[in-house]
DNA sequence: TTAGGTGCAAATTCTTTGCACCCTG
DNA sequence: CAGGGTGCAAAGAATTTGCACCTAA
């Protein structure tokens, strides 16, 4: 596990390839940023980023953060948790079922599962804490936006 | 899937007794929300739960329906999608891994597994779009939450 | 009756945007 | 040097809170 974080220059060159490759400038507050989020495990929100990279650059902004966040989530360098560009969402479903978002528009689909259900996770995760559900979460472009892809 | 959906009256028999339960009055405000959350499968925002619910009562106040949600969360009788509380948070490792979230404080751990790398979603999933990656989402209680409950 | 629940309005918190200046390519 | 990028300040969303009145138990 720590041997496979321990991978933050290859990140980065992918950043930079990345970078070059959508036009995109290789800025001092971009390597910093992603450098800051490469380099922990502990899934930041913007703010936390913020606070971290102003160590480096003081005269940073909250909305440079921003803004370069998601760019790089757009060129696929960083992914978030839970659905994109999240506000809170419920369901009231407490029976086992799975998710598929979409990645573009956000939409939410269940899917059922009997062997999903009972998946076993390793041990290491059950030192993590009481574990209450395990559930599987499939990500991709919905059909409605695939096609509107094609389209417009 | 249709079948297992079609359980509306069940959820709100176990809604009426959570709420019992738990000493919260049974309101028309919280029976509405619930119903109108049950019914549906599309996991709505809060916005979109105040629209399609001030259809039954045209007097409702959208912080009800945040006060109603939360409450509901934490009785069990809901759930969130992606971490709780959400705002957007970030993650810079694009090799395969999981997550475990704290349902109390939202923190998030990852862990690897090959075996769950490889898992196959059922056909029907594939059908909702092109997937580009898989997850498992363990969530519970971590060491530290579990700990604080003890102690405050 | 009465403690908890609701609606309203205002306050917070989180995130995005417009614009003038700056820097990478 | 040109066009994208940044910082600032202000706007805009999303969510929470204080308070007086209301209602389920």
């Amino acid at each position: 596990m720590k041997a496979r974080q321990a991978e933050p220059q290859r990140r980065f060159e992918r950043f930079e390839r990345a970078c070059r490759g959508a036009g995109a400038k290789l800025t001092h507050q971009r390597a910093v940023i992603f450098r800051e989020l490469a380099r922990t495990s502990d899934h930041p929100d913007a703010e936390t980023i913020y606070r971290r990279a102003r160590k480096k650059i003081p005269t940073l902004s909250l909305d440079t953060v921003y803004r370069t966040l998601w760019l790089f989530n757009d060129l696929g360098l960083i992914t978030t948790l839970g659905p994109p560009r999240a506000r809170a969402r419920f369901d009231a479903n407490t029976s086992p079922h799975h998710h598929f978002l979409c990645t573009r528009c956000g939409a939410a689909q269940d899917f059922y599962s009997r062997q999903l259900d009972d998946l076993e996770v390793p041990d290491e995760v059950k030192a993590m804490g009481d574990i209450e559900s395990v559930r599987v979460e499939a990500r991709g472009l919905c059909l409605r936006c695939r096609e509107r892809r094609k389209t417009g």
